[in-house]
DNA sequence: TCGTTCGATGTAGAAAAATATATCCTGGTG
DNA sequence: CACCAGGATATATTTTTCTACATCGAACGA
């Protein structure tokens, strides 16, 4: 399938993620059967408008043409509105128990391993993270870290992705830290390196 | 259709007018059929949404997804884009045109209907419009504030379009007296009222 | 180990878009 | 009046989505 069809197949899975929906919950909010918005997260099909504005509509985005000229100050106002919004209950659980995932593997990297410099602070950042409130974390962020470490746990060969996930949550964390969302204190430096993916 | 449908339809016609294409010019550009153009513009079909890219493309603008909570912010800085957007050589014969239209149109306008609060300054309007480089204004408010008079010249029960159009004009008008776009001088006073329509 | 959730996949059929092509109508304009 | 450009429509055909359903494998938890 042609690119941008791809890019916005990713930015409405990460948009379910971030909000701590299933395909299946997703599917009864949007009137959109399951299988496809399977294939359509997987850009297996060129769907029509109509869906994908049922689908933005259930995950509180908006479907704008906006000028070329105008994409990258977009891009960042939409990252800033992205970190701030908040999950319901269920989100808050989802993301608790990604956050003891991705803890879990953490502690079960062998110490040989995180002797690399990006890997080193990988404890730390968890430790941090931890601190603030799971309702104003990232679901899809969390998710992508934990299982981007237990496949290293399994295959000591995919650094890259744990690497980029460090990279992620470092900006997650520095962006709480440095008050973009009010809530529990946190004695960290920012940084600012957000380098978002999208909606 | 649905009512987002027809929104997109409506940013699409005003991107095409606003860079002065036909919709055959379109067609070879976005490689999509002016038949079919005319029927999305028209919103008669509920495109795929590789259509709307490849006509999104041709026309310089992106598809987004953004969150609901931005789509204020967003707006406005398209808005400020679109205005700032200037166009090749026979966009601005054809701003010129309809400016003529425009005129026209307004010199034409019996004193008896021209006396309402909201027509009386049109054609004062249209002057300092005139002032400015054609290629700083927005055909589509022209054409459509062209077409609108003319209308109401023929049926006098047409005041509400004029009106619409004629605030259209003034916010135009005030946003290039502001500077937003720097060009010839203008001494109007600013007065802000962009409710722009779309991207 | 059993049950559940989640997501990917498959099938069959109905519905609709997309394409090519050709008109038609309107508003200008020479 | 004839001509032209722009846009709306029509028809016939192809292609694809979309839907309802069912199923399947993997990961998880009791």
């Amino acid at each position: 399938m042609s690119a941008p069809i791809e890019h916005i197949a990713r930015s409405l899975r990460n948009a379910r993620y971030a909000k701590g929906l299933s395909q299946r919950e997703l599917s009864v909010n949007s009137v959109v059967p399951q299988g496809h918005i399977s294939k359509i997260e997987n850009a297996a099909v060129d769907l029509r408008v109509s869906s994908l504005v049922a689908l933005a509509r259930a995950l509180d985005l908006e479907l704008m043409l906006v000028p070329r000229a105008s994409v990258a100050a977009v891009r960042s106002i939409s990252a800033g509105a992205e970190i701030g919004a908040a999950h319901d209950g269920r989100g808050a659980r989802r993301v608790r128990r990604e956050l003891e995932r991705l803890q879990d593997a953490v502690d079960h990297l062998p110490g040989s391993l995180s002797s690399g410099t990006e890997l080193a602070e990988l404890p730390r950042l968890v430790r941090d993270l931890r601190r603030f409130r799971p309702a104003f974390l990232e679901l899809s962020t969390i998710r992508r870290a934990a299982r981007a470490v237990e496949t290293l746990l399994r295959e000591p060969v995919a650094l890259d992705a744990v690497r980029r996930s460090s990279s992620e949550l470092r900006g997650l964390r520095d962006a709480l830290a440095h008050g973009r969302v009010a809530d529990e204190v946190a004695s960290v430096r920012p940084a600012y390196s957000l380098d978002n993916d999208d909606g």
